[in-house]
DNA sequence: CTTATTTCTTAACAATTGTTATCTTACCAC
DNA sequence: GTGGTAAGATAACAATTGTTAAGAAATAAG
């Protein structure tokens, strides 16, 4: 069954939030579990006052931070909006009752889990294969939505480089 | 249940390996599961020829590619002994009808794939966060076990840098 | 013990990135 | 519209890394 088929069934309360929302801020932790109907998002760390953004999420995708979530502890993550967001929002109570009692919920939230997996393995693997430069442009080849709809200094952190690095880059190429 | 104590409920068969033998190749699938007893092992990749070192195993962890062995695919990474090593095997079969069976194990298994979500959570952060002289300090303060057993060069490519640049960060320290 | 292989260091140069600063452009709030 | 903030481009210089090569040191094999 697909994320949206599945969400569709549980009746969660849908709620929209600006653009640039904190909805999880960095050292608290986890209460809400979200579905990404309309906007994206990114998920960031703090680095000495500089942000470090590791992840993007766009219409269809599940987003929490799911250390936080499962093992109740503070997040090492900030959640925010990008654009102006339209999301499902499950509450923590939910989502424990729905993992303990949802088979469904259960195998759909190992699924993610595993998935979630193999993108950081993906992603780090990538670092230690290519340079910036080459991880632009295959991030350019894969994920052209991501260049369009994201502000580059975002995609410089979450290339690992710096917004002044990534801007040479472009106009290398 | 710690991992060494649940081993040994398993009365899994015993197998010594020498230095540098491939227990798993890229391209192959997955058929062991591994626990090491004895020595330490690494999992890598090839990139144009050249290897790229992704995880260290040391005596009392679980060692397979878990994403080949879960989803019956050919494995992204190969798998090598780096000592000797004495190592607990599973096969495959034993793998799924304890999967199935025995809860504890399934129980065990998810926490696994959870710690290993993290290990690379971490390590993907450590790589946006650092830079790579600042990596093997931090690799130098959290795990030197690591650098006394194991070869530079492999190192050097688990941190994302050649060999004669690890070479220099160590000579500036 | 001797030889061969592997591992590690060092040097020189090229290429890339980081840092700091300035400037332009785009966008938002009032 | 106007002012203020954010985003992006560019330049100059410092610092770091990659590449290639050569040699020393350590380890393994016979």
């Amino acid at each position: 069954m697909s994320l949206i088929n599945f969400i569709s069934t549980l009746q969660l309360q849908e709620i929209t939030y600006p653009a640039k929302t904190t909805l999880l801020l960095e050292g608290n932790k986890a209460k809400f579990f979200y579905f990404v109907k309309e906007g994206c998002l990114r998920m960031w760390l703090n680095n000495d006052g500089k942000d470090i953004t590791t992840q993007f999420f766009f219409e269809g995708s599940a987003i929490a931070s799911l250390a936080s979530f499962l093992k109740d502890e503070p997040s090492d993550y900030s959640i925010e909006t990008i654009e102006p967001c339209s999301l499902f929002v499950m509450t923590k109570q939910d989502f424990i009752i729905l993992k303990k009692t949802n088979p469904a919920f259960k195998i759909w939230l190992d699924e993610l889990i595993l998935e979630r997996f193999y993108y950081y393995s993906k992603h780090l693997v990538s670092y230690l294969r290519t340079k910036p430069q080459q991880r632009y442009l295959d991030l350019l080849q894969k994920h052209p939505e991501i260049l369009q709809r994201i502000p580059q200094h975002y995609i410089a952190s979450y290339l690992g480089i710096t917004a002044v690095s990534l801007s040479r880059i472009r106009s290398r190429k």
